[in-house]
DNA sequence: TATCGTAATGCAATCGTTTGCATTTTTTAT
DNA sequence: ATAAAAAATGCAAACGATTGCATTACGATA
């Protein structure tokens, strides 16, 4: 309702609005004296200054864009993006920003939603989650020069900023836990294909079994809509065949949990009848029955470091290494307890 | 990088900043013609309106606010929250709407950040989560007479905008399930006591023992901290006392998740020894194991109905009911399996 | 052809700030 | 006491849009 202005706030100190303007951003050469009186008007008055009016001129407007993959459903109903969230929030409050979130249902909604945001100028950066192999948002961005961060990396582009977890270190390490366990046959559950996330942990898997001379076979690779109908019949199909895997390296916790419902329900017990590994460690696969043994990415401090990374670019900072790593360590449960 | 204004639009096509203004406004009283020529400028170079100097001047920004609880933690690593963000933001979108995060850690900070949002004239209008008994942001958003609309529910104010379950029926309704099973000592997990959602449910369980003739039995409610040290004492205590509850009606699926596996590590199966049944029906809550007996609140369509409520007030819409009330649904599940 | 009515456009003020430069005030040195 | 330097403040022009009112253009009517 009330709609004070700097004006007001002038009037009733007995000052200029410039100078009202210069106590706000704590300009250098105000005395001590007009500040007091400044300060004491915008009390009396309860000032708060127009955001907008501010960052029409100031050409900067403390808040970073945050645009929800149009196939936001998976990544989203997963707790991994709360957890990413909450941690992209807590380094934006430390520093005064707020996130500006909008979704998107296709491609084209995604990029019309980014460039409504950069162009519009309502944002001073923007953060892209789950990148793909040819992402064009990517180039959209580039293009305009735009500041931006990638959760996740990009395969085509090694200078853009980015955090990101070693993913094929992460997944060969996690392949080589089953194979030290004694696992010869191991399938794997793929997220979709077109998530460079997915790719690296692929690779990682690939290479891990190729090490160990154990053979790649091509069937059992399988998608993570394992949950549905289509690929619920590859797993029963793969479960079946005369020498199945003993152990499954699962992209997502979450699948993860749908995976073990479903061998569940087929007769097959975890980890007795097949070992299951995964990866994230949300806070949930320490609850599962029996507990999911996973890769700890540091969910929240993925999050908390994108912003920062990106802050720290805006603000001019000089950065060193654009491509930020954030460690990963395997946290063995008992869904991958040792063969007797 | 460019910065191309309406006066560059002009020019290339020669006519006023005005005319060019009602273009994008669809001014009725435009030529064809001119339209025509002025969208090609537009077109040609790359325009898009600066979305800062539009509000400031026409002050509305097309955005909602939204601030996360400060014990955010808790609902917020809770996929539930995932899920209510996704309606909340589909609907945004079909109305050109975004959605302003910030976070804060702690109550004062939490009314800073709503009042920065808010007299700051950034948003046209602010959604609440998780409403406590006696919540001083409500009070503040009623002086400032600002919008906004509560996913939940005033204890103290029936006329403010909200979207809702009807938590004490849905209690009741669940409560009334086990009893039905056979149960008779029942006991209570609950959220956070100060909120109004806690309160409510707590209420609708204890109506179904009164209603049953079934006592209530303080010691058997107990906080939601069960996966913490102290609580989950007392857990121990109430299951290792001569007759312990056979059921559990538990606030949150998340929660029960973590009763189930200390149960199982204290040697209680469920549903065999005990039945576990809870509220929000999660994805997950499908895929544990046991999977979890729930109650549907429709977290997406409260999400979903909540933007639509406050759009529906910003754009002058006659509100005919304040409140909104989202319907349940029991899902039964393996973990209140029927006793034999 | 003169006049009028209407449709289409332009002018200029405004929204609430910031900021370079000019101006005034204060301090310091002589 | 006076000049010069330094410090504090004010003026006015941006920033990029919108909009009420005035103005122009253009058929239509008499």
């Amino acid at each position: 309702m009330s709609s004070v202005t700097i004006k007001d706030v002038a009037r009733l100190a007995g000052v200029s609005p410039s100078t009202v303007s210069r106590v706000i951003s704590n300009h250098p050469k105000i005395s001590p004296a007009t500040k007091k009186k400044v300060r004491e008007a915008m009390e009396a008055l309860g000032y708060h200054p127009n955001i907008m009016a501010q960052s029409l001129v100031s050409k900067n407007t403390q808040t970073l864009g945050l645009v929800l993959p149009h196939s936001a459903e998976k990544i989203f109903v997963n707790p991994f993006f709360s957890e990413v969230l909450r941690g992209m929030l807590a380094y934006a409050n430390i520093k005064q920003y707020d996130i500006l979130m909008s979704s998107a249902n296709n491609p084209k909604e995604e990029i019309e939603a980014v460039t409504r945001m950069v162009l519009g100028r309502r944002i001073d950066g923007i953060i892209l989650m789950a990148p793909r192999q040819k992402d064009p948002i990517v180039e959209k961005l580039l293009e305009y020069q735009f500041p931006f961060v990638l959760l996740g990396r990009s395969m085509e582009h090694d200078h853009v900023l980015s955090v990101n977890n070693d993913n094929i270190k992460a997944a060969y390490d996690i392949t080589n836990h089953l194979i030290k366990q004694g696992h010869k046959r191991i399938g794997f559950v793929s997220g979709p294909p077109d998530l460079v996330v997915s790719i690296d942990r692929l690779e990682g898997y690939k290479k891990a079994l190729l090490e160990a001379g154990l053979p790649v076979h091509p069937d059992w690779i399988i998608g993570e809509d394992v949950l549905q109908g289509n690929a619920f019949h590859a797993l029963t199909m793969i479960m079946n065949s005369p020498e199945p895997p003993t152990a499954f390296v699962v992209t997502d916790d979450v699948v993860a949990f749908g995976l073990i419902r479903e061998l569940y329900a087929a007769g097959f017990h975890v980890p007795q009848d097949v070992s299951i590994v995964s990866f994230n460690n949300i806070v949930l696969s320490e609850l599962s029955n029996p507990p999911i043994t996973t890769v700890d990415i540091g969910i929240y401090h993925l999050g908390y470091l994108t912003v920062q990374h990106l802050i720290r670019k805006l603000s001019g900072e000089e950065i060193e290494k654009p491509q930020m790593i954030v460690p990963h360590r395997l946290i063995i449960r008992e869904s991958s307890m040792k063969l007797q």
